[in-house]
DNA sequence: GCGATCAGCT
DNA sequence: CACAGCTGATCGC
C-alpha cells in the first residue's frame, strides 16, 4: 500500500491516488495507474454520492488508465467524471471552489512512467510552485532526462518538490537489471522449456492485475505463441496486447489465474484447468516475476532456480528473505528527504515544524547503513575504493553525470542540463523537496533529469560489485525434479507455435470455470483504440534505445518503457511434473560436476544450474536450524536415481517443535 | 448485506 | 521488509 495519503503540500485541494478521509473534499482527483493500493476509497460509496452532488469534480487520468478503469463495474459510475488527459500534453485544469466560486489554474503534464499500461508521473505547475508527483515509476537511465517537458528553456525546470517512492530506493537494489535483460532471460527459458514438446508449457506467474503486458507480447512475438488470461476485456481498445494474449486455453504459456492457483500448480495443474487431449501430463514451469528478489539477497548467484523444490525436504533450508531492521514504531509516511539543491551541499531546513526531526535522528541508522555521497568534486579520488570508482566510470558513460549527496534522511544534488560541469558554481536555485515513502529508503535516484546517485555503500552492495545479469539469465540446462509416478519418456519435438488439438478442452472435474471465454475475444482487435501510449512512450523514442539484435522488431509500444521495475525478473522457477529421464540424465551430470566443485566448503547451498561458464552454484539460503544437511554421498545416490529414472522415495521432514506444520 | 480493518498468505 | 494483490474473520452500520 502506497503510504501517500493524497495530497501535496503545494496543491493541497487536489488528492492523488488516494480517494478517502481528507480527499474527499478535494477539487480534482487524479490517477497515475489502475493499481488497487492507488485506489483506496476510489469506489466507496460516499465518494460516489459527492459525485453526483458536484458540477466539477472530476478524475484526471491518462487514456489507457481510463479505459482500464471503465473496463470494471465497480469503477463504471466514474464514467461521466473522468477527464482523460493524453500524455506528453500540457493541459490546463480549473480547480473550483463551489462553495464560493473561486478558481484556480493549474497546469498538469502526464509524463510516461512505465510502470504499467497507462501508468503516468503528474508534473503540476502553478501558483503553488512545480511539482512532479512520481506515482511508481520505472524508468531507464538517461530516460527521465530525454523528457522535454522537464525542460524549459535548454535547461530543467526548478521542480520544487518531488514526491517519489522510494521502495527500491535502497542499497539492497544496488543493481536491478534492465527489462531487456530480464526479457531475454526469460526468452531462452521459455524456449528451452516450450521447445521439448507440446506438453511442457509455462505458467507465468503474476500477482499484479497489470504491468506484465510486455512480457506476454514479447513471448508472443517471439514464438507465435498467444498468452492465455482469464479475460480480455481491459484491453480490447489496445490492439498491441490484444494481438498477444487470449481466452482459448490452449495454449502453451500462461498467466491465468484462479483464487488457488499456487494450489494447482503444486497440484501439476494450471490454474485454468486445461489438459492435454491425450490425457499426457502437462509438464509446468512457473515463472515467478519479482522485483523483491533483486533486493531480498547480497549475494546473488543464480536468478534461475531450477528444480528440487518440491523433492527435498524444506527443513533443508530457509527460504525467508533477509530480514530488515526497521527503525520506529511506524506507519510508514511521505516525508520530506530535504532539498534538492542545483549546486550546493547546504541543506536548507524546510520551516514546516512536522518535518524537523527528520534530520536529527540520523543517528539512529548504523553508520554502515548510511550512505554518504558526495559530489565527485568532494571525493578524495585516491581514497575511494575500486568498485566506487568502477561505478564512476559507469556513471560517466550515461547521460546522467551529477552525483546527489545522500545520507539516510535527506539527499542533496547536483542538477545539470548539460554534458560539461560548467554549473558547479551555479547560484542556489529554487530548491527542492524531495519526499520519500518509508524512512528507511535513503537513497533517491534520478527522478528529475540529469541527476545520478553516486554511492558507496558500508554494506554489502558495493562489495561484491555489480552482477552481470546476462549470465544469469542465460538458461544452459534444465533440471527437472521427479516424482513417485512413472512417466513414458515424450518424445521430443519441436514445437513452433501452439498445437490447439492438443489439449482438451472439455472441463473434468477439477477443472476451473472461466467466465469468459468466446472465441469472438481471442480473434477481435478493435481498431478505435488509438489511445496514447499504453507504456506512456516519450514523445520521442530515442534511437537505438533497445540496442541491437533480437528486440530491432520490437513494436514502438514496448520500446520505450522496457527498462526497469516489473521486468525484473526472479525465475522462481518451479519444475512441477514428471521426471524425464533422458533429459535429467544428461544434465543432472552437470549438477553433479557442480556440486563436486563445491566441496564441502558450501554444504549449505541449494544445487542449482549455473548459466554459461560459470562454475560456482552457490546460491546462499540459510539452513533452517536444526535441520540435517544432506550429504555429498547422499547427494550423489539422489542424483543417480534421478539420473537413471528410478523412483525415489522422499522421506518425510520432522516435525520441530513449535514450528507450524 | 456492505464496507472497513486486520491477519495471513503468496 | 514490501512488490500487488487475494481470502477470510471480525466489527460496525
Amino acid at each position: 500500500m502506497s503510504s501517500f495519503q493524497g495530497r501535496m503540500h503545494e496543491y493541497p485541494s487536489i488528492s492523488i491516488d488516494r480517494f478517502d478521509r481528507d480527499n474527499l473534499l478535494a477539487k480534482a482527483y487524479f490517477l497515475s495507474h489502475c493499481h488497487k493500493d492507488h485506489m483506496k476509497g476510489l469506489r466507496a460509496p460516499v465518494l460516489k454520492r459527492r459525485l453526483e452532488c458536484s458540477l466539477k469534480l472530476k478524475l484526471y487520468c491518462s487514456p489507457v488508465t481510463k479505459e482500464i478503469l471503465l473496463t470494471s463495474k465497480k469503477y463504471k459510475f466514474w464514467e461521466n467524471y473522468i477527464i482523460a488527459i493524453e500524455v506528453g500534453t500540457p493541459t490546463q485544469i480549473s480547480l473550483v471552489d463551489e462553495a464560493t466560486g473561486e478558481k484556480e489554474d493549474i497546469l498538469v503534464t502526464l509524463l510516461p512512467a512505465g510502470h504499467c499500461p497507462g501508468s503516468v508521473m503528474f508534473l503540476f505547475e502553478g501558483g503553488g510552485g512545480t511539482v512532479l508527483y512520481t506515482g511508481d515509476f520505472r524508468l531507464a537511465k538517461g530516460e527521465v532526462a530525454r523528457m522535454e517537458l522537464l525542460h524549459s528553456g535548454g535547461r530543467i525546470k526548478d521542480i520544487q518538490s518531488v514526491y517519489l517512492d522510494t521502495t527500491f530506493c535502497d542499497p539492497r537494489f544496488y543493481q536491478i537489471p534492465s527489462r531487456v535483460e530480464c526479457l531475454n532471460g526469460i526468452l531462452e527459458l521459455v524456449r528451452s522449456w516450450i521447445t521439448l514438446s507440446p506438453y511442457h508449457v509455462v505458467w507465468l506467474n503474476c500477482k499484479a492485475a497489470y504491468g506484465y503486458e510486455y512480457l506476454f507480447t514479447n513471448l508472443s512475438e517471439e514464438f507465435s505463441i498467444q498468452v492465455h488470461l482469464n479475460k480480455l476485456d481491459m484491453f480490447h481498445n489496445m490492439p498491441e496486447i490484444l494481438h498477444h494474449v487470449t481466452t482459448d486455453r490452449s495454449t502453451q504459456i500462461h498467466a491465468c489465474r484462479h483464487p488457488k492457483d499456487e494450489d494447482f500448480i503444486r497440484g501439476n495443474r494450471l490454474p485454468c484447468g486445461i489438459t492435454a487431449k491425450d490425457g499426457t501430463p502437462l509438464r509446468i514451469i512457473s515463472i515467478k516475476p519479482s522485483t523483491m528478489w533483486f533486493g531480498e539477497r547480497t549475494n546473488k548467484s543464480s536468478v534461475i532456480v531450477r528444480g528440487w523444490w518440491n523433492e527435498l525436504p524444506r527443513k533443508w533450508w530457509s527460504l525467508k528473505p533477509l530480514g530488515r531492521k526497521c527503525l520506529g514504531d511506524g506507519e510508514p509516511m511521505y516525508k520530506p528527504l530535504g532539498k534538492l539543491k542545483r549546486s550546493r551541499n547546504c541543506f536548507i531546513k524546510e520551516q514546516d515544524g512536522d518535518y524537523d526531526d527528520l534530520f536529527d535522528d540520523s543517528h539512529l541508522i548504523p553508520l554502515k547503513q548510511r550512505l554518504q555521497c558526495a559530489p565527485r568534486s568532494q571525493l578524495d579520488e585516491e581514497n575511494r575504493d575500486p568498485e566506487q570508482q568502477r561505478e564512476q566510470q559507469v556513471d560517466e558513460e550515461s547521460v546522467s553525470k551529477r552525483p546527489i549527496y545522500v545520507n539516510t534522511e535527506f539527499l542533496e544534488c547536483e542538477e545539470s542540463n548539460d554534458d560539461d560541469d560548467n554549473d558547479e558554481d551555479e547560484e542556489d536555485k529554487e530548491a527542492a523537496t524531495v519526499y520519500q515513502k518509508r524512512e528507511l529508503n535513503p537513497i533517491w535516484k534520478g527522478s528529475v533529469p540529469d541527476l545520478s546517485v553516486h554511492c558507496s555503500s558500508g554494506g554489502k552492495a558495493g562489495e561484491t560489485g555489480s552482477p552481470q545479469w546476462d549470465m544469469f539469465f542465460k538458461a544452459e540446462s534444465v533440471l527437472i525434479s521427479e516424482t513417485e509416478e512413472d512417466s513414458e519418456p515424450l518424445r521430443e519435438q519441436e514445437v513452433c507455435s501452439q498445437s490447439p488439438k492438443l489439449f482438451s478442452d472439455s472441463e473434468d472435474g477439477d477443472s476451473v470455470h472461466l467466465p469468459s471465454q468466446t472465441s469472438s475475444q481471442s480473434t477481435h482487435i478493435s481498431e478505435q483504440g488509438s489511445q496514447g501510449s499504453l507504456f506512456g512512450e516519450p514523445n520521442h523514442i530515442p534511437e537505438n534505445r533497445m540496442g541491437s539484435g533480437k528486440f530491432t522488431k520490437e513494436k514502438p509500444p514496448f520500446s520505450t518503457a522496457l527498462d526497469v521495475e516489473k521486468s525484473n525478473i526472479n525465475w522462481d522457477v518451479q519444475q512441477h511434473h514428471q521426471f524425464h529421464p533422458d533429459l535429467s540424465a544428461a544434465l543432472l551430470n552437470t549438477d553433479h560436476s557442480n556440486s563436486s566443485q563445491k566441496g564441502e566448503g558450501q554444504q549449505n547451498s541449494i544445487p542449482v544450474f549455473k548459466s554459461g561458464s560459470q562454475t560456482s552454484s552457490d546460491f546462499e539460503i540459510p539452513l533452517t536450524p536444526d535441520s540435517d544437511l544432506p550429504q555429498p554421498e547422499e547427494l550423489n545416490i539422489l542424483y543417480n536415481k534421478l539420473a537413471s529414472g528410478k523412483t525415489i522415495t522422499i522421506k518425510a521432514p520432522k516435525q520441530i517443535s513449535g514450528g507450524k506444520s
